[in-house]
RNA sequence: GGAGGGGUCGCAUAGUGGUCUAGUGCGGGCGCCUGCUAAGCGCUUUCCCUGGGUAACUGGGGACGAGGGUUCGAAUCCCUCCCCCUCCGCCA
């Protein structure tokens, strides 16, 4: 959420970033009900006061009394209807992107920023994950879809081994290496959680909901993580505050509806670690690129050829302010796969999710910010890591890192 | 799921219709005192909204788990919901 004062002062920078973005959102309409409310706050404010005087004479002043409750009554009713028309728009309106955000109006005019490593050439035809997967009897799509449907699979044997090495491994390397501590949240959580982190009201029709005990499915593990110190206040010598949280992750897909439906790649269901700071406004940019190289430092040990592009404001989150996108190469499938996104949010989610920190022992509260990114996403890497390292037989080389995790060198 | 008890300014507590402008203790901050430290003494210490002023500053309103209601007036009375504790039931 944006802080109304600055659309108040700057409407036309809001709107520019929000055109930036190819968005659209109804500034005029929240200036005209941001008027109004204060209007009414001064008038309210003043009959209470009244009240306030009136009821310290007792029984004397009961007829005036009756006349101010109903008055109050109806300014309290037309401020609370504001109030929410308002808080309605303000929550549809998504962040301003940073003045380094190249200026363009979809994916293809993100800018890479650097890469790692060649993509591998093999020396025979490289053959795609689902048929590696299949022929290795570690990728069962078929009774993936009897039990659950299109978009759905098992990984069986070496493969579901293979997944779970990953995520041991990933979560080792950033507790260990990188300083972070680990959470292990709930997959469900309350609707005001979607909120704070930013996922309703707009984005309501990916994610799954339990109606009867209204839970909402986490699409990853940065909506818990950003809840984790809602309506708190913290001090300045936790901050910074890094957590990383392996969780299952569920998403409908409606707004992809018929894309890569081959394969691991886009599934209702998929797993990820996930990598969450807090900190002081003024570091959260170079906090950025630390969160950044410590997920690229996840493929480097892993050997994958990736390249980082910033995106540009027509593809950012819409919680965004910056955010690196981390590309691997995969030879069978042919593609580069974005296999995290790492994003300094501001202070727009902290706002939203009311999380504060006291600069100064007796100052006033300010909001932090927050960072986000993939440490990594995995059906992804899996992806990565089968058609990365196939042989010309058709069997698997387990990368070194994993060795221990999976206790072979070699999927056969 | 059932029965009972409870949710007050970081923590602990007081407060059962108007003197609560929410008290007290602890903790925190500033200062005094002091070979040093501790103790002691004094002052201070919740958050949000909003008005005036370039500003320092200053006026007003709201919040006692959440939301409604009763009343001239609600932390206090009533209703609904949420959470915590104890016991019972069920369960991995």
């Amino acid at each position: 959420m944006l802080d109304i004062k600055l659309i108040r002062e700057n409407p036309d920078l809001v709107k520019n970033a929000i055109e930036n973005r190819h968005d659209s959102a109804p500034i005029d309409e929240v200036l005209r009900l941001d008027a109004e409310r204060r209007r009414n706050i001064v008038k309210l404010d003043a009959l209470r006061q009244e009240r306030k005087v009136i009821s310290k004479e007792r029984e004397k002043a009961q007829e005036r009394g009756r006349a101010l409750r109903t008055e109050i009554q109806t300014l309290e009713e037309e401020v609370n209807k504001i109030d929410r028309q308002l808080e309605e728009l303000l929550l549809q309106i998504p962040n301003i992107p940073q003045p380094d955000v190249p200026i363009g109006k979809d994916d293809s005019e993100n800018v890479t920023v650097r890469t790692w490593g060649e993509p591998k050439k093999l020396d025979f035809s490289p053959l795609p994950h689902w048929t590696l997967g299949e022929n290795l009897k570690i990728i069962d799509f078929e009774r993936g879809v009897k039990l659950s449907g299109s978009r759905f699979y098992i990984l069986k044997g070496m493969g579901a081994r293979l997944q779970r090495a990953l995520i041991t491994f990933f979560l080792d390397l950033h507790t260990r290496e990188h300083g972070y501590s680990e959470i292990y949240p709930p997959y469900m959580v309350k609707r005001e959680c979607m909120v704070g982190a930013g996922q309703l009201p707009k984005f309501a029709e990916n994610i799954y909901h339990d109606a009867e005990e209204d839970y909402w499915f986490v699409g990853t593990a940065e909506i818990p993580l950003t809840n984790l110190h809602r309506d708190e206040i913290l001090t300045a010598e936790e901050l910074p505050l890094y957590y990383c949280a392996y969780t299952a992750c569920f998403r409908r897909e409606k707004m992809s509806a018929g894309k890569d439906t081959r394969g691991i790649k886009r599934g209702h269901q998929f797993d990820k670690v996930e990598l969450y700071k807090f900190v002081m406004p003024e570091t959260s940019n170079d906090e950025l690129e630390k969160l950044t190289r410590d997920a690229e430092d996840v493929c480097q040990k892993l050997g994958l050829a990736y390249r980082i592009r910033k995106l540009c404001t027509g593809d950012l989150g819409f919680t965004s302010i910056k955010s690196y996108d981390i590309d691997v190469w995969a030879p069978g499938c042919g593609e580069w796969l974005e296999v995290s996104s790492c994003s300094n949010c501001g202070d727009f989610q902290a706002r939203r999710a009311n999380v504060r920190y006291r600069p100064e022992p007796n100052a006033k509260p300010q909001f932090v910010h927050t960072l986000n990114g993939s440490g990594l996403a995995l059906p992804r890497i899996m992806i990565a890591v089968m058609e990365n390292n196939q042989q010309a037989d058709g069997s698997i080389n387990v990368p070194e890192v994993l060795q221990s995790y999976v206790g072979a060198k070699v999927i056969k």
